[in-house]
RNA sequence: AAUGCAAAUCGGCUCACCGCUCUUUCGGGAGAGGAAAGUCCAGACAGCACAGAGCACCGUACCGCAUGUAAAUGUGGGUGUUAAGGAAGAAAUUCUUUAGCAACAGCAAGUGUCACAGAAAAUAACCGCUCCAAUUUAUUGGAGUAAGGGUGAAAAUGUGAGGUAAGAGCUCACGCGUUUCGGUGGCGACAUUGGAAUGGGACAAACCUUGCGGGCUGCAAGACCAAAUAGGUCAGGAUUUAAGGGCUGCUCGCUCUUUCCUGAUGGGUAGGUUGCGUAGAUAAAUGGUGAGCUAAAACAGGAUCUGGCUUACGGGUUUGCAAAAACG
RNA sequence: GGUCGGGUGGCCGAGCGGUUAGGCAGUGGUCUGCAAAACCAUCUACAGCGGUUCAAAUCCGCUCCCGACCU
């Protein structure tokens, strides 16, 4: 039942660890979603996600709060396979998602997406 | 019943599964808007400043009543003005009906501006009109004048009579307007009436003057806790393997400062907590999928709080008004 | 979140309420054997909607967009 929750813990709050992973983090995109990644050395939760849209390109709150819940919905259906493989490593990470597109996404498309981002990052981290 | 216009008002609901934020007595409970928006006003709250007064700067400006701390809103009235219609008059203009609008104190305190056109845009004179002089006898010069012409957004109160060389508020009559002093009505804005003076173009969302109001800055305000590093302060110690001064003529010794070590501590940075709320976070919560009502619902998402204004908005409901046709 | 500033042709930029300068670029000519340069001509503008005024890019409201500062 807890494999699809994404609660407090699984979100990045520390302004500390923020300013580092956009300082030095690694990233690649996955258009329209660019993420950037960083081992942490230690942590409550296996990995801590940071989303984020751009006041430039969306100008109302509605547009923001709606992509944001889209790709957070995306993110908490497809993250256990990850979750699992990081925990039996002993691994950490911070995330951060940037939507970079124009354009309020569809759900389906956007959960494919999701998906290739997932796969990229397992490869990475390995 | 339908259509159009105006005003007011509502601001999608239900079920299933998977999820989010806060809170909890661990059963559960609470969870975005009419505009949460723009930040255009006003207030609460907070910090700084402050003897009193004035200047500067900013805001504001018809009257009564009601609500409100205020801003403002509602309602009734006054005045002005726009459009359409009607009436009076010779005209200027005035009266009246309906509908709408008004940042509606003062250009008669001072200053400034008024393009082009026009003689002239505010101490008017081009053509014209009149008189005088000269002579080339149809022109020139001087003086007077503001009726007529044309320009312009705007041209110095309208008509008639007297008057005159020609004319002119130059004088008079009837009007129109302004200022001022009274009377009457009204709580008041104001209306009306009598006297006196007067005829001064527009613009104050031009500077400005007058009355009234405003200290400045804003929760990224402010308060508290506080790592690392480098300074500050205090205490203790170290060796003369570091330097200088004092007590003395010199040495030892004592003592002070610097140096080094240890500990304590003040300010304060990163960061955190609070400010912050019976929605309440701090990278920041209401979503996704499927089904139905009925068709996708429109504008749109709290960040210190409250009241107002403005702007965006699919559709529904209620009330009022409107002309034509049909039916009873 | 709060406090300020600004929108003028394709680009850069002046503009006391009275016909929106100027430069670069574009287009068409002149010149040349062909070009460049030069010269001539030409195209394209006051962010939008209201108000004040005889008249608004300018003054005053509201809306939209862009930028700066405070952490």
């Amino acid at each position: 039942m807890s494999r699809y929750t994404f609660g407090k813990k699984e979100k990045l709050c520390s302004k500390l660890a923020i300013d580092a992973l956009f300082k030095s983090g690694k990233s690649f995109k996955e258009y329209p979603i660019r993420v950037m990644y960083m081992p942490l050395e230690e942590s409550d939760t296996a990995a801590k996600l940071l989303i984020t849209v751009p006041k430039k390109r969306f100008k109302k709150a509605v547009s923001r709060n709606k992509v944001k819940r889209l790709i957070r919905e995306t993110y908490r259906l497809n993250k256990s396979e990850i979750i699992e493989i990081w925990q039996a490593q002993g691994k950490y990470f911070a995330l951060a998602f940037v939507y970079i597109g124009n354009d309020i996404p569809v759900y389906g498309d956007l959960n494919e997406t999701m998906k290739r981002i997932l796969e990229k990052l397992k490869s990475l981290s390995a």
